[in-house]
DNA sequence: CGATCCCGCCACATT
DNA sequence: AATGTGGCGGGATCG
């Protein structure tokens, strides 16, 4: 009632506003539960029990809402427990009422008369859901903590929560600007297109077996140290974070997240437990039971709060173990436009949500928030955490025995670091938290995030397969997930959202970005800059990929689904194939574009037509797909006999529309150090390029290819390959030839013991181009040339055989490495027992690495260091 | 007894 | 130094 009443009333300015609304709760309360004799008590009696009671007093002088409030808590629990909590409440006072118990008794509020949820009902029953744009109201922490009888520190978990969907934000010290709903479906839009990025595997996995997965990640006490290394970088909430401050780090940040995974999952309900595991980022491998036990408080937290706005609501789910605790998304789910939330309310759409964010970072506030800001900042500024951060636990590594669990989580953390790298280098560098993207609305970069999740399927390591990438969202992957899953025990995992492949234990593997179309498209978007190809990569891909985007129109995430199942058919064929485990990314280039006339050959396009083949069979460029698509199904055949047919994999793949959508995702091949590099892994990237490499470029500046180390570790199970296509690597290199070949060498003298190499498949292929071209550094143009030509070469003929570039890195790979054994690799895994931290110079070529060095030598040994760290704490 | 989660200490950030 | 923020987890309460 009073909520009516008070949105109502809710004029602008609350405060004044709160008077009247305690008058009326006053009224309804007595009404209602004339029993309570609290009640009674309370309205006959304002005076205080408590000694503070004084000073509210005081301060209700000047207002007597405040008084009111002073009293709240009596009488709000009666007020506020309406309907249910009420009836408790009788019950309760009823037997209160006898009489024996004081009114002290009564009037204690029942720890849940004083819950959260409760606290924020009442918060927000103070304020509009959709306020006037032309009203602005201030929300003044102290004094809503009065009125509604808590501490402040109260006030900050509600607040904190309601800032990260933007209902409100900070405006200076203890004022907040009360936004109201306008933009939360906006908001929401970007956090499940960000969620599904992120965690739209993840969820997907989580959902069919995940509970045991992760109830293992969380049990046991994982421990990892490589992760954190990931983790600097590569979370950029977390870690990034830590030079925001640790504000930034939870319960906005989580919250956010929390959101996201509602919101990217296909059910809607979350458990809190896969919550909490897939929200500790950082050490999920280390994380122990503590943590978690933290965690799931906060998300409690955050879980009332949301309650309280009507996005979710509790609810069990009963699983293998058990029941166990869950949410379910009972708020908007599909975010056409932008429209408003769910609930009806006109139509609205008002612009101005954009506007008011603006670009900033989620938090930006109306005002001036300035220091807000900072916090957000991520990765660039890539500081230490340490500092700040005062429980972070690092821990000391442990050995890690784990199976999928880690996999999984390793998986986890990378994806989320490449995808965040990716997504930040897209965008400005600025923005950090995942949430960052959101309130761009018309960035192009921000677009670019959003795209769903790829979903990778896993491969085994046997099994070559590639996957598309285009996932569109976990949805259509699910299903297939639960096979991609599979694979092994463990191994292969499904990068969430990555682009990547994992395979097992192969030495190396590729993964694909969802490039493909994008690169096509891109061809020469040379525009160096991410944003642009993401840009264009939406734009190219029309159907489906449209809906990545905020544009308020397409995308529908069906479409993807749709893909799916052929695609998933084509997988199984797929799979077969090499021994390498290659998998080819898809070729990034464009093949439209220059190279490959036509020829089906490019990668790229199979992989679109895989994935995009349903739906969007528009793209123009994409013509070609047809002659692709034939190919595909050739090729899958070619593909699949190679090997386990069985292959699990199969399905998974396709799914990942989503790639296509994604302007780009990283591609990596991972290389699996076993010889040499022993515990780091480097993860190539292909595609990125230019920009979006950050990563490997902040870290390893001379170094042509964009590489990311990562800890044997944390990599070990799977490993990862980046796609080389893509250009960037090569790009960067200044000496296009010495990129070509230092690349190769690079990864030759790396992988050489055991495994095989790949990478470069493009490299390899082009080596040429590498070397003019590189002029520009960045240009994806190149490379994407590069490799069509290549595709197109070796496809030509072959375009039947591998629908990806596959063949092209199973050759290489031969080439280059006679003995290489092939796959196996989960057992293979990562000697990282041996891990010590290579020098650059034991990677790979010594030569190059030098010239990267002495470039950057700073970034090297940043990046040493890591290695030792990672390789030395391990074991 | 497990699920919830209130409470408030206290570190870190901002003034 | 004072005050604002907010991480965090002990331990009370609920079911």
């Amino acid at each position: 009632e009073n909520i009516f009443d008070r949105s109502r009333m809710a004029p602008k300015t609350p405060i004044k506003n709160e008077p009247v609304d305690l008058s009326k709760q006053k009224g309804c309360t007595p009404e209602r539960n004339p029993i309570t004799p609290v009640k009674l008590v309370d309205r006959p009696q304002p005076d205080p029990w408590t000694p503070t009671a004084n000073l509210k007093m005081l301060v209700s002088a000047a207002s007597p809402d405040m008084r009111d409030r002073e009293k709240k808590k009596e009488l709000f629990r009666p007020v506020e427990n309406s309907e249910q909590s009420d009836t408790s409440d009788l019950l309760q006072y009823d037997i209160v009422d006898d009489t024996t118990v004081d009114e002290f008794e009564k009037q204690r509020p029942s720890r849940k008369q004083k819950s959260l949820g409760l606290l924020c009902q009442k918060f927000l029953a103070r304020y509009p859901s959709y306020p006037l744009s032309t009203e602005k109201t201030t929300i003044s922490l102290d004094e809503v903590a009065s009125i509604l009888g808590v501490e402040r520190r109260r006030i900050y978990d509600i607040v904190n929560v309601l800032e990260s969907l933007h209902l409100v934000s900070r405006v200076a010290k203890n004022q907040y600007c009360w936004h109201g709903r306008h933009n939360l479906s906006q908001t929401l839009k970007t956090l499940q297109e960000a969620g599904e990025l992120q965690y739209g595997e993840l969820m997907t996995i989580f959902q069919h077996k995940e509970q045991d997965l992760e109830y293992k990640f969380v049990e046991r006490k994982k421990e990892t140290i490589p992760d954190s290394q990931f983790r600097d970088f590569s979370e950029p909430d977390c870690t990034s974070a830590s030079a925001n401050s640790r504000k930034d780090k939870s319960l906005r940040i989580m919250s956010q997240k929390f959101v996201m995974l509602f919101l990217a999952s296909k059910t809607k309900i979350v458990t809190l437990d896969i919550a909490a595991k897939i929200l500790i980022e950082d050490a999920q491998d280390t994380v122990d039971h503590s943590k978690f036990k933290t965690k799931v408080r906060r998300l409690y937290d955050i879980a009332n709060v949301l309650t309280s706005l009507g996005l979710i609501k509790k609810v069990h789910v009963t699983e293998e173990r058990g029941r166990k605790p869950a949410f379910k998304w009972i708020g908007p789910v599909e975010f056409p436009g932008k429209t408003d939330e769910l609930r009806g309310h006109s139509p609205t759409s008002d612009p101005l949500p954009g506007a008011q964010r603006g670009a900033c970072a989620p938090y930006e506030t109306c005002a001036s928030g300035k220091q807000r800001f900072t916090r957000h900042a991520s990765f660039n500024s890539a500081q230490p955490c340490e500092g700040t951060r005062r429980k972070v636990t690092s821990e000391p590594n442990s050995p890690r025995h784990e199976r999928q669990d880690e996999y999984c989580s390793k998986m986890i953390n990378l994806a989320a670091v490449c995808r965040q790298k990716t997504e930040e280098d897209t965008r400005n560098p600025s923005v950090t938290s995942p949430l960052s993207l959101l309130p761009v609305p018309g960035d192009s970069e921000f677009c670019v995030n959003p795209l769903p999740p790829a979903i990778f399927p896993v491969v085994q390591a046997d099994v070559p397969s590639f996957s598309l990438p285009n996932s569109i969202s976990s949805q259509a992957l699910q299903p297939s997930m639960p096979a991609a899953s599979k694979t092994e025990n463990g191994k292969a995992t499904l990068l969430p959202n990555q682009p990547f492949l994992c395979f097992p234990s192969s030495s190396f593997f590729m993964l694909c970005g969802g490039l493909q179309e994008n690169n096509l498209r891109e061809t020469l978007p040379t525009t160096g800059d991410v944003g642009s190809r993401s840009a264009e990569a939406q734009a190219a891909v029309p159907p489906a990929a449209c809906q990545k985007r905020s544009s308020h129109k397409c995308a529908s995430p069906s479409a993807p689904a749709d893909d799916e199942e052929p695609a998933a058919k084509k997988q199984t064929m797929e799979q077969g194939d090499v021994p390498l485990s290659l998998v080819v990314p898809k070729p990034f280039e464009s093949p439209k574009a220059e190279s490959t006339p036509g020829s089906g050959c490019t990668s790229a396009e199979h992989l679109e037509a895989f994935h995009l083949d349903l739906s969007s069979p528009a793209a123009p460029e994409t013509a070609d797909k047809e002659s692709t698509k034939s190919l595909d199904s050739q090729e899958q055949e070619k593909w699949s006999p190679s090997k386990d047919p069985g292959e699990p994999s199969s399905e998974k793949e396709h799914i990942s529309k989503e790639n296509a959508n994604q302007p780009f995702l990283p591609q990596y091949l991972y290389v699996r150090p076993t010889a040499g590099l022993g515990s780091f892994n480097f993860l190539f990237s292909a595609n990125q390029a230019p920009g979006p490499i950050s990563l490997a470029a902040s870290q390893l500046p001379s170094l042509s290819v964009p590489c990311v180390v990562v800890p044997s570790a944390a990599l070990a199970s799977f490993p990862l390959v980046c796609s080389p296509t893509v250009t960037s690597p090569l790009s960067l290199v200044p000496d296009g030839s010495f990129s070509a070949a230092a690349s190769m060498n690079f990864s030759m003298s790396s992988l050489a013991s055991t495994t095989p190499v790949f990478i470069g498949t493009t490299t390899v292929v082009t080596p040429k181009v590498s070397p003019t071209p590189s002029v520009d550094p960045q240009q994806p143009a190149h490379p994407a040339l590069h490799l069509s030509p290549m595709l197109a070469r070796s496809c030509g003929t072959v375009k039947l055989e591998s629908p990806m570039c596959m063949g092209h890195p199973v050759t290489l790979l031969k080439l280059q490495q006679p003995s290489s054994t092939p796959l196996t690799p989960k057992s293979i895994r990562p000697a990282r027992h041996e891990a010590f931290f290579k020098t650059p110079g034991s990677l790979g070529d010594p030569v190059a690495w030098k010239k990267n060095e002495g470039n950057q030598t700073r970034n090297a040994s940043s990046v040493q260091r890591r290695l030792e760290i990672s390789s030395t704490s391990p074991d």
